[in-house]
DNA sequence: GTTATCTATTAGGAGTGCTAACTATTAGCA
DNA sequence: TGCTAATAGTTAGCACTCCTAATAGATAAC
């Protein structure tokens, strides 16, 4: 355990500033326009590639099923996805994105990215290398915990 | 903007990451023992050095002051944090971490730095390296936005 | 001194988080 | 085959956060 320590002190490091930043990204998800709970977001996000059933969505939130049933009622009220029970298992339900979910998904993304990019655009080139650097390292660490997280291509 | 296209690249992907990994320190906070909504979380580990008015925090939360009064008024209940009217400026009140809160706050840490250093650990000493050095050019990026974060000395 | 601004609180409504209880469907096994 | 689990999803009730609007008190500005 020699260089436990330094795992130890980066996860310190982490543990500071992760809950942070998650935080501020859920700020930009609650602006007037489209003012949306983190995890509606979280939920388009996931299956807007691929539907998922109940269940796995779940299970990626962190959240109950009871929880997440009601959540996607309320999605499938805005009209942003669409439940279809699975043919192959009719005890499970797959869950859609529809195109209005992408259209609201993408706003958000791209508000989003938009506010990064400010902020990083005060940062030299070298540290936006070793930033960019560290965060492949990181989705590659935790990819195995968040299954999705399209692995390059996005929009 | 030659190089606006590369601070957008690494927009896209920390839009992409920082969410989950919010979500999943989240769900660290979320366990049985102690269930605690992130926003406790947040209060405590932000008034953990130092009190701070009801709207210093509701700002730092990107939460309305009403919001806020009311999970302090449920945090106070729990005994984790007393209010104080300001004796400088009579409408201003105080938010200060009791025993308690710190007790409670030290333990989802614990727990969080835990979880974050038994993935950390599969990585290699070089890529341990890029993301210790990612995180600190990260949290340089956004003090500003996030005030608080000391800098180093943690407990 | 009046008026405007700032700080915090309360109240009502929407929505999420939980557990417990319940309905279907599928799987396992005598 | 037929009974008994196990699995997937839903509903209901409670706690709590989020919002906006309305209110009270304290300070600032004129």
């Amino acid at each position: 355990m020699s260089d436990s320590l330094v795992v130890r002190d980066i996860a310190r490091k982490a543990k500071r500033i992760f809950p942070l930043m998650g935080r501020l990204m859920e700020s930009q998800m609650r602006v007037p326009a489209i003012p949306m709970p983190p995890v509606h977001f979280h939920v388009l996000n996931r299956i807007d590639y691929q539907a998922h059933t109940l269940t796995e969505l779940a299970d990626a939130m962190s959240v109950s099923a009871a929880s997440l049933s009601r959540t996607i009622t309320v999605l499938e009220e805005r009209g942003w996805v669409t439940r279809e029970r699975s043919d192959e298992d009719r005890r499970k339900v797959l869950i859609h994105i529809t195109p209005e979910g992408n259209g609201v998904l993408a706003e958000i993304e791209e508000r989003t990215e938009e506010f990064l990019a400010d902020t990083l655009s005060t940062l030299s080139q070298d540290d936006l290398t070793t930033l960019s650097d560290g965060l492949d390292i990181l989705i590659g660490a935790f990819s195995n915990q968040m299954s999705h997280v399209p692995s390059d291509s996005n929009q």
